[in-house]
DNA sequence: CTAGCCTTGAAT
DNA sequence: ATTCAAGGCTAG
């Protein structure tokens, strides 16, 4: 064994990077930036920056810049709904059952990694997610009760565009660079995790099989499946980083009136499509292609990964009769029907339609990992430069898959010509998502300047 | 103000 | 009875 014994919770704090004290106020955190957190909120203090507002924080810096210190809080994730506003002592919040999940969740990750002997340095993928759902909401889907209100000023945000996006090699473009994205940054450059192994120049895998034993989702599962779940990206944190930035965005619109729904719902897909973005990037295979054929495959299935990644979450812990949010939070399907349009609300209810049937195929995160990959390497796209690598990959993803079903299922084939079924549902539900969209954005409804709209727009203009 | 240590108390 | 993340306290 080469492996130390507990390495158990060695990562830093993720705002000064000090040593980790425990989960505080939504996550794993040092004491100081805990009780720096806790006074700020409960004092409702003001702070203001008297440089750019990028000041960086780290363990010895982190007392001259008290605003962004907080900004750093709020933009790791912490939560403010954690400080009570009774100040009552002891006892256990709504995160507990969430801390829990992302304790078992490090350490099935950290099994993963040894079973596989993988090499990921920090912030590496997951195995299983975090069951987001547990801090439940009771709010509907106004925007007031979503998310709490208040707090410092916003920090205007200029989304970063897909070229600039995508480099993995050099560094990216300095908006992205600059201010609210700049942790999550800093951390994807330095650990491109999956990094390819020596001599693999091509985009095969073998399967040998010292790495074709033993991992926690039990004795032989293909390698590939492995490989790929290792790419996913942490629930949990997707979920605090989102809710940071949508309460970011929320501060900002207030003093411009009321945002309304829909825009919300904007904001949150195109904070998502950031993350599928970040997924692909520095996921295996794909970061071995040029930018060019990368931005190609992005452009041609964004909105099925977007559905993909909606419909999984609730596959995988969703509740009936709700529609549960990448934020965690849930929305009853019933106040969809009524509020949203007839559009809308038929594109949710042809979507509720198509988890159904995955949830009876009782589809797994290994599963949904693999699909990813199938969705994201089509070699239908056209001009691609490396179009064999391409259609290399889908075909392994799909003998990945097919392997994987025919392990836990006993009629296989069955089963997995279903799941391919469902996918070209997904794929004629995604282009009527895109129309839709593409509509609303029109009529000038769809916030402007993000990804998304970049999304519409490449779509659109190529014919 | 900061941050290390202490006290609480619901969930387990 | 134990856990452990909340809030509280207080030197520096």
């Amino acid at each position: 064994m080469e492996c130390r014994h507990d390495v158990d919770l060695e990562e830093p704090c993720p705002v000064c990077g000090d040593k980790v004290s425990g989960y505080h106020y939504g996550l794993l955190t040092c004491e100081s930036c805990k009780g720096f957190f806790k006074r700020t909120v409960q004092n409702n203090k003001k702070y203001v920056c008297a440089e750019n507002q990028e000041c960086r924080i780290d363990k010895a810096q982190r007392k001259r810049c008290p605003f962004c210190r907080f900004q750093k809080c709020l933009h790791v994730g912490m939560r403010l709904e954690a400080v009570r506003a009774d100040r009552m002592r002891g006892g256990r919040n709504t995160f507990g059952p969430m801390y829990k999940r992302d304790r078992a969740l490090k350490q099935q990750r950290k099994a993963l990694i040894q079973a596989g002997g993988f090499r990921l340095e920090s912030s590496p993928p997951v195995v299983y997610s975090a069951h987001p759902r547990d801090f439940t909401f009771a709010g509907g889907l106004q925007p007031d009760c979503i998310l709490p209100t208040e707090q410092n000023d916003c920090i205007s945000y200029q989304p970063p565009s897909l070229c600039s996006l995508l480099p993995s090699s050099s560094p990216v473009g300095p908006q992205y660079q600059s201010v609210p994205f700049s942790n999550w940054t800093i951390k994807s450059k330095h650990t491109n995790n999956c990094d390819s192994p020596p001599g693999s120049a091509a985009a095969t895998y073998t399967d040998s099989d010292e790495l074709h034993s033993s991992s926690p989702q039990g004795p032989g599962m293909p390698r590939l499946v492995t490989e790929f779940l290792l790419c996913d990206p942490d629930e949990l944190q997707l979920q605090n980083k989102i809710s940071a930035r949508i309460q970011q965005e929320q501060t900002g619109w207030r003093r411009l009136g009321n945002p309304g729904t829909f825009s919300l719902m904007c904001v949150m897909a195109d904070q998502t499509l950031l993350s599928i973005v970040e997924w692909a990037r520095t996921s295996i295979f794909f970061k071995q292609l040029k930018v060019s054929d990368q931005m190609k495959l992005l452009h041609s299935c964004w909105s099925e990964l977007l559905i993909l990644d909606i419909i999984s979450r609730q596959v995988l812990y969703g509740r009936v009769g709700s529609l549960l949010l990448v934020t965690g939070q849930e929305v009853q399907l019933s106040d969809i029907a009524s509020q949203a349009g007839p559009t809308l609300a038929g594109l949710v209810q042809r979507g509720q339609e198509l988890v159904e049937r995955l949830h009876i195929l009782k589809l797994d995160r290994q599963e949904f990992a693999c699909i990813k990959f199938l969705i994201l390497f089509n070699p239908d796209v056209k001009d691609l430069e490396e179009h064999q690598l391409v259609e290399s990959v889908q075909e392994q993803a799909e003998g990945a898959l097919l392997e994987y079903t025919s392990r836990t299922s006993s009629q296989h084939l069955g089963r997995f010509t279903h799941l391919l079924l469902c996918l070209s549902e997904l794929r004629s539900l995604s282009t009527l998502a895109e129309d839709y969209l593409y509509c609303r954005h029109l009529s000038g409804e769809v916030p402007c300047n993000n990804l998304l709209i970049e999304m519409l727009h490449a779509k659109h203009s190529w014919p």
